[in-house]
DNA sequence: TTCTAAGTAAACATGT
DNA sequence: TACATGTTTACTTAGA
C-alpha cells in the first residue's frame, strides 16, 4: 500500500529548488534564474554587455561633469560664483531620477557608496527574507513611503532655503515652472544640478567616493573622511533620522523634518538645538547652501535614488519569481507534480464555483502576486516539499504536520488567496488535518458540518484530496475523534461536527513573537491571573479571534488583546476576512443554532466556578459547555486551579 | 536522544 | 450485508 506512493512522493524537487533558491538569492544579478532571460550569452553581446557599455559611458559623462564642476569652482567664491556652473550639460541638469539609469547611478556613486548602499539593501532584503514574503510588500511600501518622505524632506529644505534667500532665485523660477510636472526627486535633482554644485576637489571626492580606500590618488586628503562622516548612509534605510511626512510649510508651525528630539537631523550633524528657532539658526548657519551641504544632499539623493532603483528591481524580481512559480506551463505533469506555490493576488477569488470534482484544471495565471511568503512559506512549504521527497511510505504524500503551526500560517487567508490553486493543483495543502477540518467547519455558514460535508469540502477545495480518499478520509475521521477541539453535535440533521475554539487554541500554545510574558501579564491585568501562562495565552488568542467578531467585541479588551495577537493557522483570526467575502458567518457558535448532544463524554470533576475561562468565554463567544468542562478539566493542572 | 504532535493504517463498534 | 460513521490503538515520522 505504501510502496505505490513512493513514485509520487518524489516530485517536488525541481520546483522546490527553483523556488527556494530564487527566494534566497539576493545577488542573483537580476534574477538570472527567472526564466533565464538574463543568463549568460556566450560569444555574443548580451543585454548585460550593453548595460556595461552604457555604464562606462555614464561613468565617463559623470566624471567629466564632476571634473568640469570642480575645475570651474576651484577658486573660492561666493554662492553667486558657484552658480556659474549652472551651465551643466542640460542632459545632466535636467536628468530626472527616472532618466538616470541604475547603471549611471551606480557610476555616479563611488564604490564605497555603492557598497554601503548594497549593505543597506542587503540588510533590507535580509529583513524582508527574515520577515518573510508576507511582509515584503508592506515593507516595500513602507520603505517607499520613507523614500518619498525623505524626498519631500529634502525638497522642503530646498524650498526653505530658497525662501530664506540661500538659494538663488534663478533656478527657482525654472524649478517652479517645473514643479507642477516633476516629482520632488526630479526637482531635487534639478536643483542640485543647478544650484548646489560642489565647487572643489572635496566635492568631487564626495560625489565620486566618500571612502578613500579605493581612491588612492586622493587618499591624502583629510576631507573625504570628514565628508563620509557627514554622510551617514545608515541613516536612510531605517528612517530613524527622518520624521514622518510633513507639509512643506510645516516647519513654520513648530516642527521641521530636519529637527527632532532636540537634534538637528541633518545627516551626520546631530547638533543639539533647544528650540526651533535655534535649530533654524543652526540650519542656516551650518547647513547653508555650501559645497558640503550640497554634496551631502547630492549623495543623499543618490542614496535614495539607488534604493528606489533597487527596490524596483527587487520588486520586479519578486514578481517574476512568483509569476514563474505560479505558471509552469512546461511542466510535464502539472497536476501530478505537487507545486507548492506562492500566493497570488489573482487567486483571491472566492471559490463558490468549484470545478467538478475530480477534474483538475490548469492553474490560474498569476499576474499580480501580492501575497508574500512568510519566513516559513505557508504555501511554498519547504516542509511539504521536503516530505514529498522523503516520505516514501505514505500513499498520500504526507504533509507532515505542524506546517501551519510552525510557520504560523493563517490558513484562512492562505486558502482564500490560493483557493483556486489548491483547487486545481495536486498540491497537498501545508496544513494539518485538524486545521483544515477546523477551517472547513468555521467556514461553513453554521459553523458545523457533517462528516460528509467535511469530505466534500476537502475534495472541493483541494485537488489533492480527490484521490486516496480512503486514506485521508480515515485521517479526517481520526482527527475528528482524536482532537477534543472537534465536538460532535447531534441536531435535527443528524450528527454534525463543530469546533471548540478554546480547545483548539489550547492544544497548541500560541507562538508569541514577542515576550511570552507579555501575554501573561496583560491577561493578568485583565483579570485572568489565576490561569496558567499557556492557558492564558491560549485564551487570549481564542478571545482575540472571537473578539474580532464585531458583535462580541468589547473594545478595550479587544484592543488590548489585539496587541498580543500573533498569527498562526487559526481560522478564527482570519476567518473574518473570509467572511468578508460572504462565505461564512463569524459569530454564531454551534450551540446557538443547534442543540448539542455531545457524544464525546469525558469525566468532569471540577467545579465550574474554578474555571476563569468562563469569564472570557462568556464574553467572547458561547462555548460548548459540556466540552468546555471536559477541556478545562483535562488541560488545567489541578494544582494551578487550587 | 527523548518527547510530542501529526499522519497513516487498521481493527472494531454502531447505525442505516 | 454493505456502507458510513465514529472510536481507538499502533506505528512511523518530523520537529523541538
Amino acid at each position: 500500500m505504501m510502496v505505490e506512493s513512493a513514485s509520487e512522493t518524489i516530485r517536488t524537487t525541481p520546483s522546490n529548488q527553483n523556488g527556494v533558491s530564487s527566494l534566497s538569492s539576493q545577488s542573483d544579478g537580476g534574477g538570472g534564474r527567472e526564466g533565464g532571460s538574463n543568463g549568460d550569452t556566450n560569444g555574443e553581446i548580451s543585454p548585460v554587455d550593453l548595460l556595461h557599455l552604457q555604464q562606462q559611458q555614464a561613468l565617463q559623462a559623470a566624471r567629466q561633469f564632476l571634473l568640469q564642476q570642480a575645475s570651474g569652482l576651484n577658486s573660492p567664491g561666493s554662492n553667486e560664483v558657484k552658480q556659474s556652473p549652472v551651465q551643466v550639460p542640460v542632459s545632466m541638469a535636467m536628468m530626472s531620477p527616472q532618466m538616470i539609469t541604475p547603471q549611471q547611478m551606480q557610476q555616479i556613486l563611488s564604490p564605497p557608496q555603492l557598497q554601503a548602499l548594497l549593505q543597506q539593501q542587503q540588510a533590507l532584503m535580509l529583513q524582508q527574507k527574515t520577515w518573510g514574503h508576507y511582509l515584503t510588500c508592506s515593507k516595500q511600501l513602507a520603505f517607499q513611503q520613507q523614500l518619498i518622505q525623505m524626498q519631500q524632506l529634502q525638497q522642503q529644505h530646498i524650498l526653505n532655503l530658497q525662501r530664506q534667500g540661500l538659494v538663488p532665485l534663478q533656478p527657482t523660477a525654472a524649478m517652479q515652472s517645473l514643479q507642477q510636472a516633476m516629482c520632488p526627486s526630479d526637482l531635487q535633482q534639478l536643483w542640485k544640478e543647478v544650484s548646489g554644485v560642489p565647487s572643489s576637489e572635496e566635492a568631487l571626492k564626495q560625489a565620486e567616493g566618500l571612502d578613500l580606500s579605493t581612491n588612492s590618488s586622493n587618499s591624502t586628503s583629510a576631507f573625504p573622511k570628514a565628508a563620509s562622516a557627514h554622510i551617514p548612509l545608515h541613516s536612510l534605510p531605517n528612517g530613524q533620522s527622518h520624521t514622518p511626512k510633513r507639509d512643506s510649510h510645516e516647519e513654520h508651525a513648530g516642527s521641521h523634518p530636519l529637527y527632532g528630539h532636540g537634534e538637528c537631523k541633518w545627516p551626520g550633524c546631530e547638533a543639539l538645538c533647544e528650540d526651533m528657532g535655534q535649530f533654524i539658526k543652526h540650519l542656516n548657519n551650518e547647513h547653508a547652501l555650501d559645497d558640503r551641504s550640497t554634496a551631502q544632499c547630492r549623495v543623499q539623493m543618490q542614496v535614495v535614488q539607488q534604493l528606489e532603483i533597487q527596490l524596483a528591481k527587487e520588486s520586479e524580481r519578486l514578481q517574476a519569481m512568483m509569476t514563474h512559480l505560479h505558471m509552469r506551463p512546461s511542466e510535464p505533469k502539472p497536476f501530478n507534480q505537487p507545486l507548492n506555490l506562492a500566493s497570488s493576488g489573482s487567486l483571491l477569488k472566492r471559490d463558490s464555483d468549484a470545478y467538478p470534482e475530480g477534474l483538475p484544471h490548469p492553474p490560474t495565471s498569476a499576474a499580480t502576486p501580492i501575497t508574500p511568503l512568510r519566513q516559513g512559506p505557508s504555501v511554498i512549504s519547504s516542509s511539504s516539499l521536503h516530505t514529498h521527497s522523503h516520505s516514501h511510505t505514505h500513499a498520500v504524500g504526507p504533509i507532515r504536520r505542524r506546517n501551519s503551526d510552525k510557520y504560523c500560517t493563517p490558513i484562512a487567508s492562505e486558502l482564500a488567496q490560493n483557493c483556486e490553486f489548491y483547487k486545481n493543483a495536486d498540491v497537498r495543502p501545508p496544513f494539518t488535518y485538524a486545521s483544515l477540518i477546523r477551517h472547513a467547519i468555521l467556514e461553513s455558514p453554521d459553523r458545523q458540518l457533517t462528516l460528509n460535508e467535511i469530505y466534500n469540502w476537502f475534495t472541493r477545495k483541494f485537488a489533492y484530496f480527490r484521490r486516496n480518499t480512503a486514506t485521508w478520509k480515515n485521517a479526517v475521521r481520526h482527527n475528528l475523534s482524536l482532537h477534543k477541539c472537534f465536538v460532535r453535535v447531534e441536531n435535527v440533521k443528524g450528527a454534525v461536527w463543530t469546533v471548540d475554539e478554546v480547545e483548539y487554541q489550547k492544544r497548541r500554545p500560541p507562538k508569541m513573537t514577542g515576550s511570552p510574558t507579555l501575554v501573561k501579564n496583560m491577561i493578568s491585568g485583565l483579570g485572568f491571573g489565576s490561569l496558567n501562562a499557556s492557558y492564558q495565552a491560549a485564551l487570549a488568542e481564542s478571545s482575540l479571534s472571537l473578539l474580532n467578531s464585531p458583535p462580541l467585541v468589547t473594545p478595550p479588551s479587544a484592543a488590548s488583546l489585539n496587541m498580543l495577537h500573533v498569527g498562526h493557522d487559526d481560522v478564527s483570526s482570519t476567518v473574518e476576512q473570509v467572511n468578508s467575502n460572504g462565505s461564512c458567518s463569524p459569530t454564531l457558535s454551534p450551540q446557538q443554532y443547534s442543540h448539542p448532544v455531545h457524544v464525546k463524554e469525558e469525566p468532569t470533576e471540577l467545579e465550574e466556578d474554578s474555571r476563569p475561562v468562563s469569564l472570557l468565554a462568556g464574553v467572547t463567544h458561547s462555548l460548548p459547555l459540556p466540552s468546555d468542562e471536559r477541556d478545562l478539566e483535562e488541560d488545567l493542572p489541578t494544582e494551578e486551579l487550587e
